[in-house]
DNA sequence: GAGTGGTCTAGACCACAAA
DNA sequence: TTGTGGTCTAGACCACTCC
């Protein structure tokens, strides 16, 4: 980074582009934890041999794309996957009447066993087929009615020791993040609509065949590596998936 | 904008913000239309009285928008409703197997006429009940399929002369733009499931009853105000709807 | 070679939070 | 009062496009 890096070659990255490549790197070695302050901007120019107005670009960046929380008069820290925050970026659903922010659905869990990831798993995550996972399944409910059945299939070999956990949490990315330090950035997700099955109709107390919105969800950490693969199945009679375009 | 603005107001806005809100109003009344390229950075900083990187904070804003396109070397240009770039920002839609990028989706029109706003309606387009509107019907095929329904609703009073048109083109937002100065620059999407009609079936050639992906989207222009409503009845047997989550 | 946007720097002042 | 991020400025050099 002090040199100017003269660079000619087709790999050329800007220097901001290079300095949030670095900061990003101790986010994921766990040099700066959730929570965590990080060095004021001018220390971190001096770490780093660049200007103030370098540091700020790629400080800026991560704060768009919500790695960083900055506020002025304190300083800038580690974003946390608060149930609010995890919530606003990563629950689409909202009630088809109220416009009121809505509350972090509560879960029960049905089911929660290793299982060999199948094709379809084994592309979503980047993995063999065969290979250990763990699958979990479970109903969400808001305001005590069942509003959709969730299937998450994480790899084994990321989260050791899964077994050892005696509840599976409301917000597992906050338990990703704290037991295994893995921060959930980013998620594609594929919709469709479908019909209800037998095993939807009973858990969601409606009748089979009725239309459910279908949510395949690919979630990636800091690195873009698939950890998470999650279907939901939702129905969507008082409720609407929100997008925006622009 | 000379002035430093001594503002320890409530209504506090950035230098960058009020040079932002300066250019849109000349995209508003098209002194700057689609294609035009904008004076270089240097001449808008001296216009505007303000240095080139407040300039540059707005213009790039205006660039993540997707309000303009800057190219190194050429200048900064009015985006332009092409049809590459109206499907990559607003037809999320995409065939399962294909990664490949899709064609813009052809239209069949069914229907096309004046009407009141019904309650609905006139909520979205924030118009009085029983105001006249243009109404829409369209079939929209991928690869010579039917894939989704269309209603288009938008306001008589915003596209005077609309019953002059001697057919409706497949790219509207690009009609919009040319013939009425219309800009379409963001749209809120509401998705769910729902089961299809006698209508739908007979359109997209499959059985009542079948699950479809309902898209209620309202697009709004330069100045927040929401000019179109289109309600999108997709079969997604083939397909699938994408979204990002960041 | 002239003109454009893209990057990088250095320094000033302001608004805000905390001690 | 001190230190932080937020804004604004001025100027330098680079990469790209076009003539």
């Amino acid at each position: 980074m002090a040199a100017p890096e003269n660079d000619t070659s087709i790999g050329f990255k800007p220097l901001y582009a290079q300095v949030k490549d670095q900061l990003i790197r101790r986010l994921v070695d766990r040099t700066w934890q959730p929570g965590m302050g990080l060095p004021s901007e001018q220390e971190l120019a001096r770490q780093l041999s660049v200007s103030q107005g370098t540091v700020r670009k790629a400080l800026d960046a991560m704060t768009a794309e919500n790695l960083l929380v900055r506020r002025q008069g304190r300083g800038t820290f580690v974003a946390e996957p608060e149930d609010s925050r995890i919530l606003f970026q990563f629950f689409r659903l909202a009630a088809d009447d109220t416009d009121a922010a809505d509350m972090f659905p509560d879960s029960k869990l049905l089911d929660w066993s290793q299982a060999e990831a199948d094709g379809a798993q084994a592309k979503a995550l980047s993995l063999s087929v065969g290979a250990p996972v763990w699958r979990i399944e479970r109903i969400r409910l808001l305001l005590g009615k069942p509003v959709l059945t969730e299937t998450i299939t994480i790899p084994a070999a990321a989260f050791p020791g899964f077994e050892e956990l005696d509840e599976i949490p409301n917000n597992v990315y906050r338990l990703y993040s704290v037991r295994w330090g893995v921060t959930i950035a980013k998620a594609d997700e594929k919709l469709k609509a479908v019909a209800a099955d037998a095993d939807d109709a009973r858990h969601l107390n409606c009748k089979a065949g009725e239309p459910l919105l279908s949510v395949t969800r690919i979630a990636s950490d800091l690195e873009e590596r698939p950890v998470e693969l999650r279907i939901s199945r939702c129905l969507t009679r008082d409720m609407h998936y929100t997008a925006s375009l622009r």
